[in-house]
RNA sequence: CGGGGUGUAGCGCAGUCCGGUUAGCGCACCUGGUUUGGGACCAGGGGGUCCCAGGUUCGAAUCCUGGUACCCCGACCA
């Protein structure tokens, strides 16, 4: 685990909250919960929205969008939906301001009252499924497969910076299917998309499981998600995909005629990742210099920082430099030339490490000599100099040597931190060092209650991948015929 | 909502216990010069409703009362 980056940091997520706030992406803003997301944060966050809408666009997705605003009654018609999403709901009541009579500055007026007040939207099914009411009347119509990019309010007590905000940003993909087979496919589907990005781009290893009926989604008949491990031990939920039966078809009444004439309601899917997977991003790899970013999702790939006393060394410098970016914008490697003047290159070094920029290029007069470049990377901290000539190559290579090895360490982070328990104090003792603990659980609801108030863990998933074996649940003793992964999460 | 902490210059803080010159330090900022291969140095300069509202006092950043905001730990969190 990383140590921590300031005196002040006494915890793990206070690091996290420094970290975001000196490598400039995010801060607090003057609305309770929410944050404001600062230039170089939101880059990142553009970055993955452009490789995950590309994902949702090959498996067959289209971009739509829906009000923020819900009617309260729709809430009401799925019992499960309401009871999960009450109690952090922003309202929306009145619809005008005045000057008060009393001259305390702006007051609601009072005969501005909605006749039925808004929900401000903590996700979509219901007004989407309102909409796709009219959408659908036969199996002809079917599947509806709709993503859309949003901001979404949850009024949560407690918030931290992308992690939980009350603000956040979103994709939510709805989906409608004629059979309840295309629905599962279609949410397992998108479970391994969102597994692919978080390893292949995030560099973030992932266990893709169900989710208990305790912590699935309000409204889901079953929840799969992807849990990704942080560098404190601690569990973060990065992504769901939910299957929703049809229960939102009969809440909203959407039927079609099927191939045989027949009506039936639709079946129904909804997936989602947010700005949260930031969060991840940032806990998952960075150290104590600052952030560490896997290449495909730099905004900045390579940083190159000139060296030089003379005027004449910056025009000589220039010109290698150009030559240099135009070969490696042209392979695609999006580069910076900070050639700022009023910054000493020993301040640049430290400010793109913070910033996570993977790799960094220096030039000096020492190489303008030697027809040299000097190569340092953010992940391991190691400098090197190597040949002009070629360059371009060695460094697209590197780049995804980089991305490779990053994602290899929190793999190897994640194997040394996964541990099997066959008893209940074993199992108290490892909860306490942090990781994942894979164990045999009863089943019930009432057992993974009591594990989760004597020892704050819950179970993370029911893992997807995890072989069938026959053991007795570590509390009660009852049989079990699969481990479960248990973790604090945050 | 409970426990703890903090509000003093853009940022980070000292000063508050024990009231008393013109409220101070580091970073940042501005000017000039020297510098530039790991967060430069010297000299000069600008910037403050000391969170808000009352109160005590000759005198309040400091004491008292009330409020408020933020942070941390819990509770809560598909």
């Amino acid at each position: 685990m990383a140590k921590v980056l300031t005196p002040r940091s006494e915890s793990y997520s206070q690091w996290y909250n420094d970290l975001v706030l000196k490598a400039d992406l995010a801060e607090n803003s003057a609305v309770r919960g929410c944050m404001v997301i600062k230039p170089y944060g939101y880059a990142i966050w553009e970055k993955m929205q452009r490789v995950l809408d590309q994902m949702f666009k090959d498996t067959g997705h289209e971009n739509t969008y829906f009000p923020i605003f819900i009617p309260k009654s729709f809430f009401s018609k799925e019992a499960d939906h309401v009871e999960g999403f009450a109690k952090e709901c922003a309202v929306v009541t009145h619809y005008r301001l005045m000057n008060d009579p009393d001259g305390n500055g702006v007051v609601v007026d009072p005969e501005a009252k909605l006749e039925e007040e808004l929900i401000v939207r903590p996700t979509s099914e219901t007004i989407i499924w309102n909409t796709y009411k009219n959408w659908i009347q036969s199996y002809r119509d079917l599947p509806i497969k709709c993503n859309q990019w949003a901001n979404v309010v949850r009024w949560e007590m407690r918030t931290r910076l992308f992690l939980r905000t009350a603000e956040f940003l979103w994709q939510e993909g709805h989906t409608a299917h004629a059979t309840k087979q295309e629905a599962i496919e279609e949410t397992e589907t998108m479970i391994n998309v969102y597994g692919d990005f978080a390893e292949k781009f995030m560099a973030v290893p992932v266990v893709k499981g169900f989710k208990t009926a305790n912590e699935r989604f309000a409204g889901a008949l079953e929840t799969y998600t992807i849990e990704a491990l942080m560098q404190d031990g601690k569990a973060l939920q990065s992504g769901t995909s939910h299957f929703l039966g049809q229960n939102f078809a009969k809440a909203f009444d959407v039927k079609f005629t099927n191939n045989q004439g027949k009506e039936d309601f639709v079946w129904a899917t909804s997936w989602g990742v947010s700005t949260r997977l930031m969060g991840a991003l940032i806990m998952a790899h960075s150290d104590d210099n600052g952030l560490v970013l896997p290449p495909k999702l730099a905004p900045i790939q390579v940083v190159i920082v000139p060296i030089h006393r003379k005027d004449e060394e910056l025009v000589r410098i220039k010109e290698v430099v150009g030559a240099l970016t135009e070969k490696l914008r042209a392979k695609g490697v999006e580069v910076k030339f900070d050639d700022n003047d009023k910054k000493k290159p020993g301040w640049k070094f430290a400010e793109y490490e913070l910033k996570g920029v993977p790799v960094r290029l220096a030039l000096g007069p020492r190489d303008l000599e030697n027809g040299t470049v000097e190569v340092a990377r953010r992940d391991t901290l190691t400098k090197e100099v190597v040949p002009l000539e070629g360059v371009d190559e060695y460094i697209v290579d590197l780049l995804d040597k980089i991305q490779k090895s990053i994602f290899q360490k929190a793999y190897d982070f994640r194997t040394e931190s996964t541990v099997s328990v066959e008893t209940y104090d074993e199992f108290k003792e490892q909860i306490e060092k942090g990781g994942y603990i894979m164990a045999h659980w009863d089943g019930t609801s009432e057992t993974e209650q009591r594990i989760k108030d004597e020892t704050k863990a819950t179970i993370r998933c029911i893992p997807l991948d995890q072989p069938e074996e026959q053991g007795a649940c570590m509390v009660t003793g009852k049989p079990s015929n699969k481990r479960v992964m248990f973790a604090r999460a945050y």
